[in-house]
DNA sequence: AATGAATGAGGATTCATTCAT
DNA sequence: TATGAATGAATCCTCATTCAT
């Protein structure tokens, strides 16, 4: 009945990525098999090289929509930024928002780590993504700054992911604001 | 005291988990399998599931052993503190020489992380580490700094990893100089 | 009478099986699959099954041409003999040059040999070139012989590729002569 | 009922080549799957490897275990030669009866030589099976002989697989005696 | 205490072929 | 006529783990 026989799944391709994005959280990249993931998307095992004909591109292809959608997210954050208020809050909401409610997308981060240390081509889909939210950043920073404020985030989102004490706003507020201290502020 | 290791082969344990350190930062977590690690360490098979039952087992041991080295270093750069010496360089040297030298270590770190933040075990390995390491910094530094030192050491030493531009020790210095301001330090 | 051949790639039949006979030279008849004599010939996997309603349909059209061509060449050595040599020296030419220049051709026909001991279409195939060849010799020798002096010229070129030894003409030539004694030359 | 728990299984791997044998010669060298061989066999799939780590070492021993065997029948035909016989009439002899009731060991001949013109490993058996044959051949006859009449052997043992003519003793003793002049002989 | 042998499940791919467009 | 997409079966091989010795 759930279509033994199927003629046409135009989206297809986006369900085994959406598929794969959610096999990597919960089993870590090696749980997100060609078998998992058809199992996941209800397509055919036999169909998945024909989208992704290596295992490789289709853990690359779900990577890298986990980038384009993070990082849509960051720069939205940063875009909307009323009239008046310090940039430096939305640093910290960032920050703070990330540890708290995007623990999927941390995960997959740390997965994503993990790989690029020791291939290039993950590497560069992460360099391609840094460089992006660099530039979200500089609206309001310094270009010098911007590295820094990126990394500063990364540990303590990841910290966060892996520590039992609750998040303390005031502490990351505080690092922030020392990192960027006022006259660096653009606008 | 000395029951647990053979007589026959007395540095078997250790070789087998300094193999799997060394297969895993090739490979990945799941390049260390016992049948890898068995012939790097040139062991039978059989006798693995000796010494770790599990290969969990086995990957936990090689990490704690990673944990254990990489905290000694970490505690030994901020132990031998010249009279005189801003405690904050000692921060920098840590972050710059992590940075540079020490590309296996980095490796292994993000495998164990992508561990961590999926399993408990692993986590709690890495926070055993996080608080020897606060230990360690809280020799010279205040306790509600820390964390944040650690979060800022941690994101500057993976983006490093990551990224193609050269390490820029100026800047490195600068965010921590900044994050730690000069009445914060103890001695 | 060209009504076989497609207007827009004319050449596509031809084409494929000049792939598929390169494809089974460098990896075997189980390796000249759809697929990469598809991509070898740079032609659509989809359309394959056009032009060859089966793999084996390929593989047997792909041993005619190979057929085609070697007795042609066969052939025309035996035809071209000037006023008074000797027949024999042509035989012997047949052996040697087989043994040295034509590495490809000698692959394709152990393949096809493989071929034809358990399959009736590919031993058909065989008879109808082994009886055309005869015919050839036949120009010159009795027809009791031609079986014999084409079962010889079989095995040497045959080993000549397997032994590390260089081909020594001058015992091709004895026992060629050997087995054709001068009285039986026709001309 | 048939072992389903199998403790030990002392013969396993002499089971596993002559399993690789026959389906050899009956679907070819390509139909000699792990899969086919282990039912063939009735050993379990995951063992396959245990002995055989990679399919083609399972081939080179079943191929080896043939040449071993033809050598013997072979070596045994040519030594045991009752005082006062021809020798010729033994390699006339070894070449009806490898035409005539040999079948199986012709075919798989045939697909050794097909692995061989392609890959050193197999061609390097044939020379070691090659060298013991001619060995054997030089207890009758002169060495300079014997690689001839080893071909014009092969060559016919393979064409009278091929053709459809039936066996005419007369003609291959007629090959036999002029190619071996009697003067050649030995003893 | 130590290990060679075994095993069933699952790994990534490749395949010949079909079919809707 | 031509082909992109699809599919189920099969490919080789690896695996963690068990167990008899």
């Amino acid at each position: 009945m759930t279509g033994r026989v199927r003629r046409s799944d135009p989206h297809r391709r986006e369900r085994i990525i959406e598929a794969a994005l959610d096999l990597i959280a919960q089993h870590g990249a090696p749980g997100a098999t060609y078998r998992t993931v058809a199992a996941a998307a209800d397509v055919p095992l036999g169909s998945m090289t024909y989208h992704f004909p290596t295992r490789d591109d289709m853990l690359l292809a779900a990577f890298q929509r986990l980038a384009d959608d993070q990082w849509a997210r960051f720069d939205r954050i940063l875009a909307e930024l009323p009239e008046g208020e310090d940039p430096r809050e939305r640093v910290v909401q960032l920050i703070v928002t990330h540890g708290e409610g995007y623990g999927r997308d941390m995960i997959l981060s740390a997965e994503l780590y993990a790989l690029a240390v020791r291939d290039v081509r993950y590497r560069e889909l992460i360099q391609g993504w840094m460089n992006r939210s660099r530039g979200s950043l500089e609206r309001h920073f310094p270009a010098e700054l911007v590295a820094t404020i990126d990394a500063l985030q990364e540990g303590l989102v990841l910290h966060s992911h892996i520590s039992t004490e609750p998040f303390d706003i005031e502490r990351i507020r505080q690092a922030v604001y020392r990192l960027i201290p006022e006259p660096s502020i653009l606008r």
